[in-house]
DNA sequence: GTCGACCCACAAGCGGGGGTTGTCGACGGC
DNA sequence: GCCGTCGACAACCCCCGCTTGTGGGTCGAC
């Protein structure tokens, strides 16, 4: 036999009133009954706790110790309830966000700015990785939500559009087009495009391509382009690119960035996460997106 | 309703086994057993602590927080527990010892170095009293034993004698009899003596008065003697006393101590304690005591 | 696809323990 | 001395925690 809280909820109004009978009151119950359930507690422990007369009641020095850690016990118990109550509804503990590189100017940081001011008890771990990693890093639970432009999604897989970020042609300095106020897509016709390979970011890829199309071209591709060393390629002179126009806001060096004439081409920067188990601070996580598009006025994308 | 230890315990087994089958095995009760406390539990806290499948079971997001709360929770009861009993036995707790200072020359620092070794997570509080007020203090509860001369024992009060304090004589410096191995109390028949009033220490009084009368002489008191001006009465010439022979261990200035000869008078310093509710580590001390008087040889007096 | 193994939820019934009422003895105060 | 109050004891009751029995759902074997 153990010790039961209710037990030591007991033993604290007895010990508090210094009576049975008071404490009985207090805890709704007849003064019987805590003299049963005071003589079990005291029978499990094998130690007397209250020494009684017939006209009061007071703690032995092991029962003043006890007081002291039932007290402490009842109210962590309180408090681990309120801690529970509070990690189910997302306000607190750990959220894991994988996000890809479009995200990482502008879209992530100010996401956790935010979701630090309304939830300053809900810690963000944000990892890097590609688009074409998305589903399996939430699948194997090895991050909550992602933010990445997808193009699929499987089953078990939800998703919620964040914003639609534009896309601005990235061209070398020296480009002959570097510096115009906008310019059509056509122009880049004969350009060679430094775009990731589709394996590893599809969304971008279908983005990219997708938008050159529609501007009645295919374009050419340079099959090295891949991870960073793209932004290497166009600095170098060796071609151009439609990157998200957040990257403004750290632009590599020897990259000019030029404005599209309409229809302007976008990317879709989705929320991801787990249809089955979802994290309980995804929709938290939603409402933040929800509340910083108000705010900046981001596109919805489509 | 409130969680109780009973589902904590439930919860952390099903936790810990991934499963409600293998975590029944384990608390010994049947599957739907638990399935209805941790639904109870659940209910309780309005949060969802366990994603079951028909396959496995698996902790969410707040399942794991209250996990970790629950195990803390738990582990604190056992312990609480366990403080209780050693309270309970004496082996931890804090112990208001008051004494004389007849005790304090030697025997308190024995005791104390002894039941700190003994019983290291027994704190030990000293305060020196008058032994006129033994009885008082230890009714008030302002200690829990007491080491004093006693001469009666009210109801409610217990005793044991610890040792046999010798008496020798106290003289001022230059006394013709300071100096010599051992002389016969009826000597110091002419002499004034420094003793205190019996309302402040009867147990002293009665043993110095009663070893005068025992010598065959009525001892002339200086009704001005009172506490520490006592010694400086003796240093200063105008008396002597019979004092307890630990004095040696911090013989004021000026004041020379002289053995006296057979039958060396003495006094029985006790141990007393409250009969009614007593300090449980009371018989701890006493064990102690009985221990110290074994090791130093002290006598057990009467 | 189908069968079987396994796992958890639901349902019904039992039994014990925690609750109740009733009563007593002990102590203090008027 | 009487009454008021307090805690303990006793008897009864009923809720709830446990049991057994069953069903539905998923995964793996063939």
């Amino acid at each position: 036999m153990e010790p039961e809280l209710r037990q030591m909820r007991y033993f604290v109004a007895v010990a508090e009133r210094r009576s049975f009978t008071r404490a009985a009151d207090d805890v709704y119950v007849a003064q019987q009954a805590l003299s049963q359930q005071i003589k079990a507690l005291e029978d499990i422990l094998g130690v007397r706790l209250l020494e009684r007369t017939s006209r009061r009641v007071e703690l032995t020095a092991a029962g003043a110790a006890y007081l002291a850690d039932c007290r402490r016990i009842l109210a962590a118990s309180g408090r681990a309830a309120q801690h529970a109550r509070a990690v189910a509804a997302g306000e607190v503990g750990r959220l894991r966000v994988a996000y890809t590189v479009s995200a990482v100017y502008e879209t992530l940081p100010a996401l956790g700015a935010l979701l630090a001011e309304e939830f300053p008890k809900l810690k963000m771990e944000t990892r890097e990785i590609f688009a074409a990693d998305v589903c399996r890093t939430l699948r194997e639970e090895r991050c909550d939500v992602a933010l990445a432009p997808m193009t699929s999604y499987p089953k078990g897989i939800l998703r919620r559009t964040v914003r639609r970020e534009e896309l601005m042609a990235a061209v070398p300095d020296g480009h002959p087009l570097a510096g115009l106020p906008a310019v059509d897509l056509v122009r880049l016709r004969d350009e060679t495009f430094q775009l990731w390979p589709r394996e590893m970011a599809p969304g971008y890829f279908d983005a990219v391509v997708g938008a050159c199309r529609g501007a009645g071209f295919e374009p050419a591709l340079d099959d090295t382009a891949s991870g960073s060393n793209a932004w290497a390629g166009i600095a170098a002179g060796r071609g151009v690119n439609l990157v998200v126009a957040s990257l403004a806001h750290q632009l590599p060096r020897g990259i000019t960035l030029v404005p599209l004439s309409e229809p302007r081409p976008g990317l879709c920067l989705d929320a991801v996460w787990r249809a089955d188990h979802p994290h309980p601070a995804v929709p938290r996580f939603l409402d933040v997106c929800a509340e910083l598009a108000r705010r900046q006025g981001w596109p919805a994308g489509g």
